[in-house]
DNA sequence: TACAAATAATTAGTAAAACAATCATTACAT
DNA sequence: ATGTAATGATTGTTTTACTAATTATTTGTA
């Protein structure tokens, strides 16, 4: 079979996959920047999660967001030097942290929240419910696949 | 509305797309590297599109490849050092390259194709050709959405 | 022709991702 | 209780992404 062909359009929905997802950062990074928010997408995805779930270590927080520790640690870093994150020392296991919004920390995602749920409705506008679901079913049905390797 | 309730698991599409699309360059890179070739999984996709289509100036092979410029001048930098390709210059206009690949070069899009080929169909393994087409579709709907913003 | 604007490619700086290796601390197992 | 393994976090290196700025060349226009 010809490699040219199997290398070609037909296939390439891992191309459609990657590019989705880096215009959906592209262009949510633009907006953080336009609403003068100086921090970075991931940066953002951290906050969100530590919104959710605050005091999280830092393996239990790169786990909920799909980065590695290292990833997470200069991370952590930056949203340290901003101040909007703290390492609180864990008593119980001086190994770990305990990473907490600050106030301003806490401020900020009030604050950025709205405009990040505005573009998701922007980014999905004109899927409907059966649609959205299915493409939820169809990339967990790949990653499960990809983990089965 | 509660900030977070919008923000959680509802409408997490794009943590799921990110996801999959992460894993997929990591599973993908770590069977390059099992297979003994020495190229990372961004260097495969322009050797792949210089296989569709040699001699593409470096602002038309990152548009292919849905990379920028600076990111193609590394890459293709790379490449050269590694002998899969080659800058020749283009006498019709001298600010421009032809990108070509080598023999060597193109006897490693022969020798790796197979492989990914192999690993697409367990990535997509389980999805029938509806499901890949709902979720290139709605892929291409997002895209489309995110380039009107 | 000369001058401004556009284009192709490169360079520099910061952020992020992957991987491997390291360090300190804790848990386990005899 | 001591030694070994496992865990949490950090550091180092390479690659990619984005932005902005720069250089060289070509195009368009007065």
């Amino acid at each position: 079979m010809n490699i040219d062909v199997l290398l070609d359009v037909e296939h390439m929905t891992g191309f459609l996959i990657e590019r989705s997802s880096k215009r959906m950062k592209q262009v949510c990074q633009q907006i953080l920047k336009e609403k003068g928010f100086n921090i970075t997408v991931d940066q953002w995805v951290v906050l969100q999660e530590l919104n959710k779930n605050d005091g999280q270590g830092q393996i239990a927080l790169a786990n909920s967001t799909f980065k590695d520790a290292p990833t997470i640690t200069r991370i952590i870093d930056l949203l340290c030097q901003k101040g909007y994150v703290e390492r609180i020392n864990n008593p119980d296991d001086r190994r770990r942290f305990k990473i907490c919004l600050t106030q301003s920390g806490d401020n900020l995602v009030s604050d950025v929240g709205p405009h990040i749920i505005e573009f998701r409705k922007k980014a999905y506008a004109g899927l409907n419910q059966a649609q959205l679901a299915n493409l939820k079913q169809s990339l967990n049905h790949i990653f499960d696949n990809l983990n089965a390797i």
